[in-house]
Order: C-alpha cells, then structure tokens, then sequence
RNA sequence: GACCCGUUGGUGAAGGGGUUUAACACGCUGCCCUCUCAAGGCAGUAUUCACGGGUUCGAAACCCGUACGGGUUACCA
C-alpha cells in the first residue's frame, strides 16, 4: 500500500473521528512541576478485590510521587469490561482511601489530565491508531481465533517462537482492494503494530530497581485495539502515560517481558519515553510445600486488602510494613528515628528490592505492636471505639459506657520507656481486656482460666478487707503484700522460696496469682495492682465472691 | 520450548574483590530481672553466601556453565 492508499484505508476504518494527534496533544500539555518531580501513577483494573500487592504498588507511587514534589494519579484500566465485576471501582477507591494512600489526581480526584477512565478514551486511542495506519506502522488483521490457534500449535511442534510475527503475519501486506472485500464481508479484525523490529538485534535498558536489562528486539505483530475497537494494556499504556506525563512507570515485574514492546511504541508514535521501575511480587513461602509463591487470597489471609481492615491492623502499622519492603534501608532508619514520620525518609529506587519479597507477618504483628505500644490509653481507646463501631458493635457500645475505666485500664504500664507489647490489633482488645468491664466479666468471666488450681478465696479476701490499702504506691504495695504473704506462712520472694520449699505454703507470687485470676479470670494480666486501682475495693469484693461461685461448680 | 529476572540463616536483608571470625531487624531458644504476662538486659541461632568450574596472591562479591524458583510467551491487565 501507498500513502494514499493508507490514508484512504484509516478513514475507511475510523471515518467519524472528530480529532487528530495534534488536538490531543496540545489538551495535554506538559506539567508544569519543579526539576525532579515524578509523576506516577496507580493503574488498577476493577476486575476483583485488592489485594496487598496492589496496595504495596499503590503506596510506592504515592511515596515517590510525594517526596519528590510531583504528582501520584489514579488511572482505572478497564480496558476489558469482560472481566469487569461489581462495585469494582467503588472498591478500589474505597481501599484506597481507607488506607491512607490518596492519588492527588485521578479518577473521582480530578485533575486535567483526564478522562483517568480508560473506557471514556476509546477515541483518543483510535485517533493514533489512524495515525498509525496512515503511516504504515499498524493494519487490520481479519486473522481467526482458530487460525490463530493453528500456528500457535504448528510453532509449538516446531519450537519456534510463539506468535504472530514474519510469515505469520499473514495479512500484515493486505492490498487496499482485499482489506475492502473483506471489509465488505464483516469479516471482524483487529488492528495489529506492523513491527520494525529484528529479534536478532538486541536492545538495552535501564531500569531504575532491576538495572540494565538486554532483550532481542520485540518484532512481534501485536494486537494494539482488539474487534471491539478498544486498546490493548500496552497501547492504552503508551498513549495514556505520553499524554498524562507520566515520568516513572511503576508497576509490577510481570511487565518486564514487554518492555520490548512498550519501548518500540514509543519510538514509532514518537514519544519520549517514561522510566521503568518494576517491582518485585509479594511473596511466601508455603507452610505445606515448602514452595515460594505468590501471595493467594484464599490460602493467605493478609493477601486481601479487606483482611487488615477487618482484624484492625492500624494503617499505620501496614505503611510502614510497605515501607520496610519498599526500601530495605528504611526498617534501620526508623529504629533510630522513632520520633520521626515515613515522610522524613528518602526512599531510592536503588535500595529497592529486585527478587521477590517474602511477607514476613510476624515483622508486621511486631510494627504493629509497637505502634500501639507507643500510644497512649486514650488514643487506643479512640481509635478502638472507631474499629469496633464498624465491627463489632456490642462491644462497641460496651467501650462507650466503660469510657474512663478503659482509658485507664488500656494506659496502665504505658508512659515509660518500657511501654506494654500486647496488642497488635484493634480485635484484640476485646480479648486482652476481658476483665475490664464488668458486664464482660460476669458473662465470660472464668471460662478463659483453664489452670486446675483451687485458690484460697478466704485468704484473697482476708487480705483485701483487712491489708489492701490502694491508695498507695505500687512499691509500697508489693511491700505489704510481701510483708502479708510472710504472716501467714508463705515466702516473701520465690528466691527464699526455692531455698526451702518445705518450711513454706508457697510465696508471694502464688497469692498475687490468686487475686489475679479471681480478678481477671486469667493467670497473665498487667500489672496486678494498677488493675486493682482502676476496679476498686467493691468490684474487686464482689468478683472475688462470684470466683467462691465459680468454683463451687467445678 | 523460547525469552527475561532472581537465588546470602527460620524470615526481611546488608555487603558489589582484602576492613566479614557475613551488619541490622524480626522470629526462635536459653539465662537474668521479676507477683504472672508484656517490656527490658545478656547469650545462642549461616565457619559460610544454590551447585560446579574459572579469573585472582585473595571471591559471597567478577566470568562461564548447571540446578532450582519466579515472570512472560492473550483480541487479560
């Protein structure tokens, strides 16, 4: 075909096109940000939930987006509606702002670079598709999905590299006068890249997290709008980040193998190209196999986006989680940073990962109970009610009527240098402070104790009427229970208490064990007398008589 | 099959020719502190960096093979 002839060819197939390449670029024009700014972008497909990985790519583009003074968009790639499934959009953003990672641009933020729907650009994508005809650098392919099978078999039994390439490429030099008769047929096509390339010469790049990378040259025909006149990933990927001014392409290394590709498109529609940083998948080694794989949904919990959600893992906690395997500098940094936020930290493609990385969830459990033993009663309380509001409502209306007790109760050994590591999600409150509230306690209250022991209710009570006095000092109290423990033949210390076993009941520990579990119903609790503070002389009386009930039914 | 990428303890990993008897963190184990637990302190947890060969005075680091793992090979993204 001439250039007529194209010309001729591209209106035929796209006659009510309303604009051509230059309108568009010149709806686009360059950003205006400051040297060095990148600009990213989160392209998900409304195709299932999100998970962790989708997540973890999300909060690189937003983290590099942000320290660098650009911009992060979200762009919907719902290119297929085929896989398209209910509520799918509503969801992604949803997550997304229920994670704390906000695009400052994009689908349902705005922004001028829009539409950020790939499904309202079809014409966009068309108009340099047209371009493309006309000059020669793509053509309609009427090629079958069993012709297409066919070859894919022949070079299979050949050995040959899979696709629709050279001889293959059977209607890649169509004339005029058959494109019309099959045309005139309704034979369906697809519009395919008339590739320059040669696999026999090699191509180099650089990519900012794996380096340098060699590939043949991509000379694969691939399909660039399919019948449905909608662009495939890689074309929609190639207008969209030229025209919104992407620089970094952040996205999973399931991309790399068409970087071939990605890079011939740009060259041929003329565009300079974005840089590349592929990111390693989430991985984890399988309990059972002993295999490494990828993150599942069904079999891993955390793999869903909807688990940390619902168990209450503090956001917090999952940013920098996402942030020790986004950089693996960065878990060293904030150890010796503690005061200070994600957003102090410089995060570098170079310290970024290139194998794959294993999720480690004890790591998490460990952030995430720090971060909690970093906060005050009252915060956990705050952030407590707001989780439990949405999860858990019975107890959530138990939180409002319990509020000071379990401001208290949730601050005791917390303040010091040595802070409480015992929750690391907000559904672990209602477990860990089981004996807060009194309605919770009467109800549940000795179920959890499993220990065969029968304590002294009569000595647990002797003590509490005649020698606890609360008022005190915690110092000043373990004194006098010490001093109480000797009175009435029981060792002051388990140190003395080993010495010689046989001249003692037992020691001071095995009384306060006493009161602990007839007051918390459990054998490990906090610190026995700040418990006893917040309860008082009364409540703490009266549990130790529903214990004298308890234990006449064993 | 072809093409890419990777492989350092239980886990995340540092290290890119001699300063490594392999950092740091999490986990685990033991001891200490101690009224229990948590926290904290101390110690232990890879004599060796998938394997084989090569380069070198010297290799976890550089090169070549092999094995294994992952990805791609769609009109899915």
């Amino acid at each position: 075909m001439n250039a007529e002839e194209r010309d001729e060819l591209a209106e035929l197939l796209f006659p009510d096109l309303k604009h051509d390449r230059d309108y568009y670029e010149k709806m686009y024009p360059e950003r205006n940000l400051k040297d060095g700014a990148m600009v990213t972008r989160y392209g998900p497909s409304p195709t299932g939930s999100v998970h962790l990985g989708n997540l973890f790519s999300a909060f690189c583009d937003m983290v590099y987006a942000r320290q660098s003074g650009g911009k992060f968009f979200l762009r919907i790639e719902d290119t297929d509606q085929k896989r398209a499934i209910e509520g799918g959009l509503e969801n992604i953003t949803s997550v997304l702002k229920g994670f704390d990672i906000l695009p400052n641009e994009g689908y349902s933020y705005g922004g001028d670079y829009g539409p950020y729907l790939q499904s309202e650009r079809t014409e966009i994508y068309q108009t340099y598709v047209k371009d493309l005809i006309k000059q020669g650098c793509a053509y309609p392919c009427f090629m079958t999905e069993q012709e297409i099978a066919d070859i894919r078999e022949e070079q299979e039994i050949n050995k040959t590299k899979i696709g629709i390439y050279g001889h293959y490429a059977v209607d890649r030099d169509l004339s005029l006068e058959e494109v019309k008769e099959k045309l005139e047929k309704k034979e369906e096509y697809v519009i395919r890249l008339k590739s320059p390339g040669n696999a026999k010469k090699e191509i180099e790049m650089v990519d900012c997290i794996k380096g340098k990378m060699k590939f043949p040259e991509h000379d694969m025909d691939t399909v660039l709008l399919k019948k449905d006149g909608t662009p495939t990933y890689h074309f929609a990927h190639v207008i969209d980040d030229h025209l919104m001014h992407t620089t970094h392409v952040i996205r999973g290394d399931e991309w790399v193998s068409s970087i071939p590709l990605h890079i011939q498109l740009f060259e041929i529609l003329g565009f300079s190209r974005p840089e590349y940083a592929h990111i390693a998948p989430i991985t984890i080694k399988d309990n059972e196999t002993g295999a490494i794989r990828k993150l599942s949904k069904r079999k891993d919990p955390w793999a869903g986006a909807k688990y940390y959600e619902e168990a209450g893992i503090p956001i917090e906690a999952l940013h920098l989680y996402l942030a020790t395997i986004t950089n693996t500098n960065f878990e060293e940094w904030y150890l010796n940073n503690q005061e200070k936020d994600i957003r102090d930290f410089t995060f570098t493609f170079e310290k970024q990962a290139i194998g794959g990385t294993s999720f480690d969830e004890a790591k998490l459990t460990n952030l995430a109970k720090t971060y909690f033993s970093r906060k005050s009663g009252k915060e956990v309380y705050e952030e407590t009610l707001k989780y439990t509001e949405k999860f858990d409502l019975e107890y959530h209306k138990l939180l409002l009527e319990n509020k000071e007790d379990m401001i208290q109760f949730l601050n005791i050994e917390k303040g010091g240098d040595r802070p409480r590591k015992d929750i690391a999600k907000y559904s672990d409150v209602k477990e860990e402070f089981s004996y807060a509230i009194d309605s919770l306690f009467e109800k549940e209250n000795y179920k959890k104790y499993d220990g065969d022991k029968i304590y002294d209710v009569d000595l647990a009570l002797d003590y509490v009427n005649h020698t606890l006095d609360l008022s005190v000092e915690n110092d000043v109290w373990f004194q006098s229970i010490k001093n109480f423990a000797e009175n009435h033949g029981y060792a002051a210390s388990p140190k003395e208490y080993k010495k010689n076993p046989e001249i003692y009941q037992g020691h001071v520990g095995d009384i306060c064990e006493a009161l602990r579990v007839m007051i918390t119903g459990r054998d490990k609790s906090p610190d026995l007398f700040s418990i006893m503070k917040i309860l008082g002389k009364e409540r703490i009386i009266k549990r130790i008589e529903q214990y004298r009930q308890y234990q006449k039914t064993r």
